[in-house]
DNA sequence: TTGAGCCTA
DNA sequence: TCTATAGGCTCAA
């Protein structure tokens, strides 16, 4: 985030001192140097507890590079020759896929919490001050860092070394609005562009710079702003600009920097004509870019710097390449790119941290072009991911296209404190944290299934314990279920010492992917529902977050209506739907917006949860109190009698409104045997009922309504029999496409066109006709009726009871084995959104679920309840 | 596949 | 007196 984050590590040596010491010379200019900073940050340290760790941790990391030198001893000069040609093949490929064309840009705010708040504060203005508090400071202007102060320290040691520090705490809220003030230059230049965090961004200005080349001047005139010029600010609005053979700068700041000159005085300057308080900018990217650092500088009256590249990393190092208050631009030219990467030290590189930067060390790589001249080395002694990050790294290549954050993986909450060591405290505190949680996991409408807890001890030895349940958390009572006893598991793991700690925290993890949401959206309940969507999981306009949580909770809590027939299975009960005791693990599964019941009731704990009495009607959503269940199925049977099947198709279609093709089958799990036989022999026979024919079988429809996505296993269905049950449950004339076809295979005859009613059991297509599959909602081209058939027959399969019921797992890892024998490189990939790993292992794992979906597509309905 | 630990920002 | 949060990778079981 700040640029200070970079400094601290720009030359790590060994050890702890480096992580904790000043690694460059800037800060001796006028205040400490470096060896003075260094030994009072040692005197500060050395001894304590997390010192201790530090050391520790310092010699795991020395473990790793022994073993990836013992690793390196083995390797023979045969496995290398083969490894540079693997390695020599994939770089002809990533030459090839170079692309040169895009102009990102990568704008990072100078000093951005000690700016707004010096902003803010004059009496700051010359002042060393650091953000933060005095545990850790989030940064610090550039007056502190001349003392060594600097961000990820704690505040007490700043204080060590600069005595007159000022440490100003936190105020998000502020800094957030500044930030909202930068997004919104930002977007008119690229409204895709990528935030990371609040106060840097990538933007892509290809298309842009296009558009802009036809401005007139006056399009691309700005003036200062007067307004924000303040009499004693005003020299500080000024605007200047440096040169230098790489770059021209616009700057000025204020309040960081003491060499700002005016721009009206410089002589290097070459733009057009200008008004006095105007000024005209050019249609080049640089000329893009000091405009848009301009107007920050104008609106915020804080600078940015920025960097303009081909791609984002480079984009990224370019914006720290004259910071402060200054940009770099990388030209679109292969050598340039590879001149620019080739002496830059590794640690400068977005997502290789401290770690790797020592371990790459040990094999003598410090520079991008080392990182080269050892890719087959590195092939072998690294994970596949992270050599062929380093591959990227060196070759100067990074994404091109800018995407937003993907979905949401976790949500945590951890508090430090002060030692705690008695249980009853740290029960007390669990609590707190999952109710902290509970309350953010609501606000974002999130339910997750696993758990973990995270304790440091008072030796600052980091654990998390995570328990994954089958059945998705997100109130309170949820997650403590589960934290409670992952701590108690560590408490009496210490017992019977007392668990020491000083930090704990919680996370929920393992949410459902944005797909499998829209799946429960179109699953073919919500379907049954067409017209009178009532969905659950959506917040409701006009109710307060908490309500609709509150509400979601108890809707959720009562199980889906899959989780009731599993449990009913699973208890061998008769009650197929309605039941009134539920296994525990059903209670809390929200995944399927499909509850059919609402319970009015609060679900006191997961492990007491009873049913109210208060229900919804699925057909008329009405709430319906009953004394049992029977009266409330009754209900459901008047209403689906009476209503379901004309209002259900009335207010999709008002085309055919008289008819239905709704045939509720009874299932094998619910259903007697001879009911079962029964609808058996109708559907072998071809038998299309309607719903209201369907209504005058033994069983209730009601019953039946819950019971229409459960039949016989797969196994003993014909293909004929499947369709016939795909068709039964999913055909409703609205949905397809006027002028379709229906037609019913066994009785050609009655074919009908959706013109006309119809009551008919299956689509026929025409000519490359566009059918919408009911099912999934999308639309299928087909030429074929069969192919259409298959697809919902699948659709049936995959998306209910697969998409429904399992949780996809999105994070799809990559196999152990594979890199056993490789020193692991951990986590700098994925924290590179300039090397595009992170979006692209999102898009990996995506795809790989995809696969997995499609692969499960065979699974059938009776796999869930299983 | 899951859990634990680690790396990075 | 050394934070808080999130994502992702690796390795082992």
């Amino acid at each position: 985030m700040e640029d200070i984050t970079k400094e601290k590590s720009n030359s790590c040596n060994d050890g702890v001192l480096l992580r904790m010491g000043l690694n460059d010379n800037k800060a001796g200019m006028q205040g400490l140097d470096k060896e003075k900073i260094n030994k009072i940050i040692m005197e500060a340290t050395k001894g304590s507890r997390f010192y201790e760790n530090e050391l520790k941790k310092d010699k795991q990391v020395n473990q790793r590079i022994e073993k990836m030198m013992q690793l390196k001893e083995k390797i023979t000069s045969q496995q290398l020759l083969k490894a540079q040609l693997q390695v020599d093949k994939l770089v002809l490929e990533l030459e090839q896929s170079r692309n040169l064309s895009c102009t990102i840009v990568h704008i990072d705010m100078d000093a951005f919490y000690a700016a707004v708040e010096m902003r803010d504060n004059p009496e700051l203005k010359d002042k060393p001050i650091a953000v933060g508090s005095m545990s850790m400071l989030s940064t610090s202007n550039y007056h502190a860092r001349r003392y060594g102060v600097r961000a990820a320290m704690p505040g007490f040691i700043a204080k060590k070394l600069c005595p007159h520090l000022t440490i100003v705490p936190l105020n998000f809220e502020k800094y957030g609005k500044v930030s909202k003030e930068v997004r919104e230059i930002l977007a008119e230049y690229d409204p895709n562009f990528m935030p990371m965090g609040l106060d840097e961004a990538y933007l892509n200005i290809t298309e842009y710079l296009e558009e802009r080349l036809n401005w007139p001047e006056d399009k691309r005139r700005w003036y200062f702003n007067t307004e924000s010029t303040t009499g004693n600010d005003k020299q500080d609005i000024n605007m200047s600009a440096k040169c230098n053979s790489n770059e021209d700068v616009l700057s000025s700041s204020p309040l960081l920097f003491e060499d700002a000159t005016s721009l009206a005085d410089d002589p290097c300057d070459q733009r057009g004509p200008s008004a006095a308080n105007s000024v005209v900018f050019g249609t080049s990217a640089e000329e893009v870019v000091k405009e848009i650092r301009f107007r920050i500088e104008q609106k915020t009256r804080l600078t940015a710097s920025a960097g303009i590249a081909p791609n984002t990393m480079l984009a990224k190092m370019c914006s720290d390449y004259n910071k402060p208050n200054g940009q770099y631009r990388i030209i679109p030219e292969r050598q340039v790119v590879l001149d620019f990467v080739k002496d830059l030290p590794i640690r400068k590189v977005p997502g290789i941290g401290k770690v790797t930067e020592k371990m790459l060390k040990a094999l003598g790589i410090v520079t991008c072009s080392e990182l080269y001249q050892q890719r087959a080395l590195l092939s072998l002694l690294f994970s596949e991911a992270s050599w062929h990050n380093f591959l990227g790294i060196s070759l100067g290549l990074g994404s091109t296209h800018l995407e937003k954050d993907g979905e949401r993986k976790s949500m945590s909450t951890e508090r430090t404190f002060s030692e705690i060591n008695t249980a009853e405290e740290q029960y007390s505190l669990c609590r707190e944290l999952c109710r902290d949680l509970a309350q953010d996991l609501q606000k974002e409408g999130l339910k997750g299934k696993t758990v973990t807890l995270k304790l440091k001890n008072v030796n600052f030895e980091v654990k998390t314990r995570a328990s994954t349940v089958p059945s998705s958390v997100c109130t309170e009572e949820e997650i403590f279920a589960v934290a409670k006893d992952l701590l108690g598991t560590e408490i009496d793991a210490v017992s019977p010492h007392p668990l020491r700690i000083r930090l704990m925290g919680v996370r929920v993890s393992g949410f459902l992917s944005e797909e499998e949401r829209k799946y429960q959206q179109k699953s073919i309940i919500s379907f049954l529902k067409s017209g009178k969507e009532i969905n659950f999981l959506r917040p409701e306009p006009g109710k307060s977050n908490q309500e609709s949580c509150t509400k979601k909770s108890e809707a959720t809590s009562q199980g889906s209506f899959f989780d009731k027939k599993r449990a009913a299975r699973q208890q061998n009960s008769e009650v197929p739907f309605l039941n009134e005791t539920v296994d525990k693990q059903q209670l809390h599964d929200g995944k399927s917006s499909a509850s059919f019941v609402e319970e009015t009731s609060k679900v006191p704990a997961i492990q007491n949860c009873t049913v109210c009495k208060i229900f919804t009607c699925p057909i008329c959503f009405e709430e319906q109190r009953s004394s049992n269940l029977k009266e409330f199925n009754r209900h459901i049977d008047e209403c689906l009698a009476g209503g379901l099947v004309n209002d259900s198709v009335g207010v999709s279609n008002d085309v055919n409104s008289k008819e239905n093709t709704l045939v509720f089958l009874p299932s094998c799990e619910n259903v007697n045997d001879e009911e079962y036989q029964k609808s058996k022999t109708d559907q072998l026979t071809g038998t299309c009922q309607s719903a209201s024919t369907s209504d005058n079988s033994s069983s209730s429809s009601a019953e039946k309504f819950t019971q229409i996505l459960v039949n016989k296993p797969h196994e003993e269905r014909q293909p004929s029999q499947l369709s016939d049950m795909a068709r039964n449950v999913c055909i409703k004339q609205c949905l397809l496409p006027k002028g379709t076809l229906l037609g019913n295979t066994d009785h050609p005859e009655k074919t009908e066109n959706t013109e006309a009613a119809s009551s008919s059991c299956f689509f026929e297509a025409k000519e490359d006709n566009v059918l919408v599959c009911p099912v999934c909602n999308l639309e299928q081209k087909t030429t074929s009726l069969m192919l259409f058939n298959r697809h919902v027959d699948i659709c049936l399969n995959k998306g209910i009871i697969q998409e429904l019921t399992e949780k996809k797992d999105c994070h799809t890892k990559t196999s152990g084995t594979e890199n056993s024998n490789r020193v692991g490189s951990r986590g700098q990939q994925c924290a590179n959104p300039s090397q595009g790993t992170k979006r692209s292992g999102l898009a990996t794992s995506q795809s790989v679920s995809k696969k997995a979906k499609s692969s499960n597509s065979k699974h059938t309905i009776e796999m869930f309840f299983k």
